[in-house]
RNA sequence: GGCGGAGUGGCCGAGUGGCCUAGGCAAGGGCCUGCAAAGCCCUGUACGCGGGUUCGAUUCCCGCCUCCGCCUCCA
């Protein structure tokens, strides 16, 4: 049984199989640091780590490297508008980048190289395609020649793009309006470092081509990013590598766009959705779950309702994992994947049909709960734990677990609710029900919320 | 205009030429409970519209409608 991932390329699922037996390199299109992310960047970011615990947990080693875009024309002039350098935007919005993945529970990239520090590799890359006729210097610009390169459209399926509208005043000297900047000159006030070819600063996609065979190889298994991307960077990026003859990725992946009442994110205004709004009104594991549960190809549409149906579906996936642990202990040991789970992921991460299979053994631990039947309860939990492992949703793992932060204080308040508790349990047995109740509310509204088991009262905190 | 994707029950969201047509959320009924909460059981009978192919189509083909993405910066 193996992995099979749809590739953009191809337009197809077709097995993966990777460079190297038991390694699998991804270079993931990362953030172009002109703003603070919003939910649809965490979109793709936690579609691609769910990508990445797969193919770990597959059996790979897995090699991900994702960049960072700190310069670009949106950075510019946003440090032109505010009085600001352009590096200091940059630098705050890469560590706002960072927050959120984090923040998500995304498994940090094992390089995040920054296009401004690698200008030399992609000095050479351009040397190599000027040499070769696929690029050409015009007044201080770089420029890929399309036309030198017959295979150009062929990613994205715009064959015969016509770009549309004359290339206004970046254009200058170009031959061909299809033709695209791997370097652009500098101008007054902005940043720029010295070419063969005259000072200037990176063109995006060249950057791009240049990190990932830097880091990855000249070629390398996977390359990543949203179907926004697709065309032009994309197509470009396989360009520039190609034509100076390098295999570059084998593999296209592509995660659906996240869209807000019809309009995609990134056009909206509004800070609606920022990752820092949004995790005022969900937990960060909720947020995961909502952006995880369709199929990462799909395009989604933003609903506050349907986010709230993630964070009840989620919250009856951590009762149950919650409870259990409770009553037998959270076991490290890590069952082995339920073969349809296995399967569903192996079907070009087929998540919803995987979350199926984990609320099929959601159910099965429920039923053992409720029976006091602790070896199936116990079962039930490590299923449940490692394929929500997989998934990066684990309520015992990291990030998530809970269980040693503020411990003095759980402590605490544990003994405090406990008291409160005890004198409930006293009122109930003298049938009392009316100062039991009482009790149970004023926990309540203090934010405690009480419950009565098998195995007697349990209280936890309200999310 | 060019390229691509999608329209599934109240909502989200899988999937398939028929056979037992995921899963979740919400709703109704029941069980459990002193009452709750949580949980469990049951119920819903859907595939944009019009043709066609077929013994049979939500699933294949054609046309239409609607929505969305890319073609300019974008995860």
């Amino acid at each position: 049984m193996t992995l099979r991932l749809h590739d953009t390329a191809t337009r197809t699922v077709r097995e993966f199989i990777s460079l190297v037996p038991g390694e699998a390199s991804l270079y993931l299109c990362g953030a172009t640091v002109q703003a603070p992310p919003h939910i649809g960047h965490l979109r793709s970011g936690v579609n691609f780590d769910i990508l990445v615990r797969w193919l770990r947990a597959s059996g790979y080693q897995v090699t991900l490297c994702r960049n960072v875009t700190d310069i670009d024309d949106k950075i510019l002039n946003t440090a032109a508008r505010d009085g600001e350098p352009w590096w200091a935007i940059a630098e705050r919005n890469a560590r706002a980048f960072n927050r959120g993945y984090d923040a998500l529970g995304c498994l940090p990239p094992d390089v995040e190289p920054r296009a401004t520090g690698h200008v030399p590799e992609m000095i050479v890359l351009m040397r190599e395609l000027i040499d070769s006729g696929h690029a050409y210097p015009a007044e201080g610009n770089v420029y890929f020649d399309v036309r030198s390169y017959p295979d150009y459209g062929a990613l994205s399926g715009q064959r015969l793009a016509q770009r549309r509208g004359a290339d206004d005043s970046s254009g200058a000297g170009k031959r061909d309006p299809r033709d695209f900047a791997l370097w652009k000159a500098a101008k007054p006030g902005e940043p720029s470092w010295e070419t063969p070819w005259g000072p200037g600063r990176p063109g995006w996609h060249l950057e791009c081509s240049a990190m990932a065979m830097k880091y990855l190889g000249h070629s390398f298994d996977l390359h990543g990013g949203g179907l926004d991307l697709l065309f032009p960077h994309h197509e470009n990026e396989i360009a520039q590598a190609r034509a100076a003859g390098y295999g570059f990725a084998r593999y296209w992946v592509h995660n659906g766009i996240l869209g807000v009442s019809g309009e995609k994110m990134s056009k909206s205004l509004g800070n609606s959705l920022l990752v820092t709004e949004m995790l005022r009104r969900v937990r960060p594991v909720e947020l995961r779950y909502y952006l995880s549960q369709a199929h990462y190809r799909s395009q989604m549409e933003y609903s506050a309702e349907a986010l709230a149906e993630a964070v009840a579906a989620y919250r009856r996936m951590e009762g149950f994992v919650l409870r259990a642990a409770e009553l037998s202990g959270a076991q490290e040991e890590t069952a082995e994947l339920p073969a349809e789970f296995t399967a569903a992921m192996n079907d070009d991460l087929g998540v919803p049909q995987a979350l199926a299979v984990v609320h099929q053994e959601l159910r099965t631990g429920n039923n053992a709960l409720a029976a006091g039947d602790e070896a199936g309860v116990a079962q039930s939990l490590s299923r449940l734990r490692s394929m929500l492992g997989v998934l990066g949703l684990d309520p015992l793992a990291a990030p998530w677990a809970e269980a040693d932060r503020d411990e003095d204080l759980r402590a605490v308040v544990g003994a405090l609710v406990q008291v409160a508790l005890n004198q409930r349990q006293a009122a109930r047995e003298r049938q009392d029900y009316e100062a039991a109740d009482t009790i149970r509310d004023d926990l309540g509204a203090a934010g405690v919320l009480v419950e009565d088991t098998l195995e007697g009262p349990r209280w936890e905190l309200k999310r």
